[in-house]
Order: structure tokens, then sequence, then C-alpha cells
DNA sequence: TTTAATGGCGCG
DNA sequence: AAAGCGCGCCATTAAA
């Protein structure tokens, strides 16, 4: 069924890999391809959130209930199971219609409230570097701040694809992406992605300096430290298997900047729930995504938690940049929500409806 | 029936 | 040989 023209790559055991990269890429050639996506997307939709969640509404209060486990992720990231309601859908439309079940009860709504683009600010903090920092002072779009840079443009010449390129080497940065990963992300020839990078590291000197000292500082300590001094030992960073020595320094890379953003969070969250019982409110804070936070609140309380919130979850720590909220906001406004209860008996109802389209 | 490994994919 | 960090959960397959 596979025969060699398809196999465009292998899986670590050795098996032809049928992953969603080589299936768009043979989807150029062959009309199956495509299909098979379709059908994956859909089936992953159906199995893992219509099909599960209805089961695991509480009979007792009507709701959903994730655990949040405080010490499995070595970022110190928390992490949800039973279910998992941190990768709920948002990317596709599809998907979207999952998130669009949870609802708020009548006459609360729900408000969710994330950092915007938190690891680079904490890249900012860490490196020091002086563009970077000057970039998040000014408040400007940091992607197109980077790609101006990377690209010697004017800010307002910045071509849609140069941001496009600029935001995945963002990205890129905080994973401790080669030249091949950029590469391949972007597409391109390997020699242009290791110019696109000595030249980030150029304009940005201060973060090339600082990922040579992270890297140095894991293999003489065998860990890195967050700006909280939270540990990820790297056991392997002086290992003799290449492969494992090389994802070693790559999270080491990303563990100062994941796991502050994951101290940043906590403390938000010890300095919400504060706020609240401090000021008696009957709003809920009732999620954490890593660097969100959702909360259900009375519509008598949204001018209140709309005022109060950015600063509370701002102001935890002082770094070197200012940090930012991506929105606070009633979601689902619009929706006229007439239901006894709370949250998933009526939510349930929306995924019975979602499943039918799926079968269909 | 349960357990473990694998490949794949949802999220930040 | 792999090539981008951190998770949890699904279906499938094989073995206990």
């Amino acid at each position: 069924m596979i025969n060699s023209a398809c196999r465009l790559r292998k899986t670590p055991s050795g098996t032809p890999s049928t992953d969603e990269e080589v299936l768009q890429e043979l989807a150029l050639d062959y009309p199956l391809p495509k299909l098979l996506l379709e059908y994956r997307g859909m089936a992953k939709l159906k199995s893992t959130y219509t099909d599960k969640l209805p089961q695991m509404v509480n009979r007792e209060t009507g709701r959903v209930h994730t655990s949040y486990s405080q010490a499995v992720a070595v970022t110190g990231r928390l992490a949800s199971s039973d279910p998992n309601l941190q990768n709920i859908p948002v990317r596709t439309v599809e998907g979207r219609r999952i998130r669009e079940a949870f609802i708020a009860p009548p006459g609360s709504r729900i408000v969710s409230a994330d950092y915007s683009q938190i690891e680079l600010r904490i890249m900012a903090h860490l490196s020091g570097d002086q563009g970077l920092l000057r970039a998040f002072a000014n408040a400007e779009d940091i992607h197109r701040a980077t790609a101006a840079e990377v690209f010697s443009t004017p800010l307002d010449a910045v071509s849609n694809e140069q941001r496009r390129y600029a935001k995945v080497i963002n990205f890129g940065l905080i994973y401790g992406m080669s030249a091949f990963g950029l590469a391949s992300q972007l597409n391109i020839e390997r020699s242009a992605a290791q110019q696109y990078i000595d030249l980030y590291f150029m304009r940005y000197p201060g973060v090339a300096d600082y990922m040579q000292r992270t890297r140095q500082q894991a293999k003489q300590q065998g860990y890195v430290e967050t700006v909280f001094g939270r540990r990820l030992w790297l056991p392997e960073i002086n290992g003799g298997n290449g492969m494992r020595r090389q994802a070693a320094e790559r999270a080491a890379i990303n563990a100062p900047m994941q796991g502050t953003a994951a101290d940043l969070i906590k403390l938000a969250m010890a300095a919400v729930q504060n706020w609240i019982e401090r000021e008696q409110l009957h709003t809920r804070l009732i999620m954490q995504v890593h660097d969100e936070l959702v909360l259900e609140v009375p519509e008598n309380e949204l001018a209140l938690v709309n005022e109060n919130l950015p600063g509370l979850m701002c102001h935890v720590a002082e770094l070197k940049v200012p940090t930012k909220l991506d929105w606070v906001k009633a979601r689902i406004g619009k929706r006229r929500i007439k239901q006894t209860r709370c949250c998933l008996a009526w939510a349930s109802k929306n995924f019975h409806l979602f499943a039918i389209l799926v079968n269909t």
C-alpha cells in the first residue's frame, strides 16, 4: 500500500511515517492522503472530546472536573488529566465547536485572560538583550520587530511573509531549534535557514550570549534554573549518547523560559484567588492553561474583574520587560443561554449534536 | 481483561 | 540517526 515513492520518512522504529506533515506532502500527488487527514481530524475530535467529555460530567455538580498534577511536568507546569482540559481544541473551525460546549451558567460569563508572548518576554528578561528589551518596552508587535531587524526593513514595511518567518524563528529559539528544523519549518534550504539564524544573533547579540551561557551552565552544573530558582536537572547533558545529549541541550534552553512562565502563572493564581476571597466575590477561578486563567464571573462582577485582573496577573513579579495580557473579556457573550443547572448539563447536549454531525 | 509500546495529534 | 520544548489521550497491536 505504501510504496517506496510514498515513504517520505520513517518513524523511530523504522516503519513508514504517515503523520500530518508526510500526508500533506503526499496529498500533492495523490487524492487519498487528504481524505485520510480529514478522517483523522474528525476521528480525533470524536473519540477524544465528543464521545468522552459528556461521560465525565459529575452527577452532583453537573460539570466536568479536571485533575491538576503539580509534580509531573519537569518544567514546573501543571498537568491536567481525567479529562485533560488543557488541550480543548481551538485552532480549527471544527475544533472550536467543541470549545463552544463549555459555557457559564445563566447570569455568569466565562472570562479568560492569557499572558501575551510570555516566553519571549522572559527570554528578553533572562538575556537582557537591549534590542528585545526595547521592542517590548515600546509595546511593539514582537514578530514584526524581529522581522524588521532580520530583514533590515522599516517596521511598517515588513511583509506578511517576513513576519511569518520571524514568528517561526522566535518560537524556534524558545525550543532550541536548529537550522535544520528552521529549514524544514519554513520549507527553505538549510543554508538559508542558517543565514537567518546568524542574522538574528547578530541583531540580538544578548540572546546569542544567553543561549551560549545557558548551554555552558547546564554542562557545568548539570541543571538550569528559572528566574525563581526552580531547577531542572539534566543528567544526560554530558552523556555519551549524542541524540539524547542534544535533546538535553534543547531542554536546557527551553526550561528556564517555559519554567519561569509556569512560576508566574502560579503566582498569578494565588494572587487572583486571594483577591477573590479578600473582596468576597462570587467569581470563581476555574481553570489554568499554562499561560492563561479562566474564570467564571457573575455578570454583576464583570466590570470589577475586567478592571482588576490585568493588574493582579501582571504585577506578580517585576521583570526587565512589562508583562501584558492578550485580552480579558467575557466569552460567549451573544449566545443567550436559557438553561437550568450549570455548565456541562447543557454542554453535553452540544456534544451530542456534534457527535451526530461527525457520524453522518 | 489488563498492560505496555507505538504512532499520532489535541493544547500551550 | 535525528533534526522543536512540555504535556495527556486516542486507537491499534502484541503480549501477559
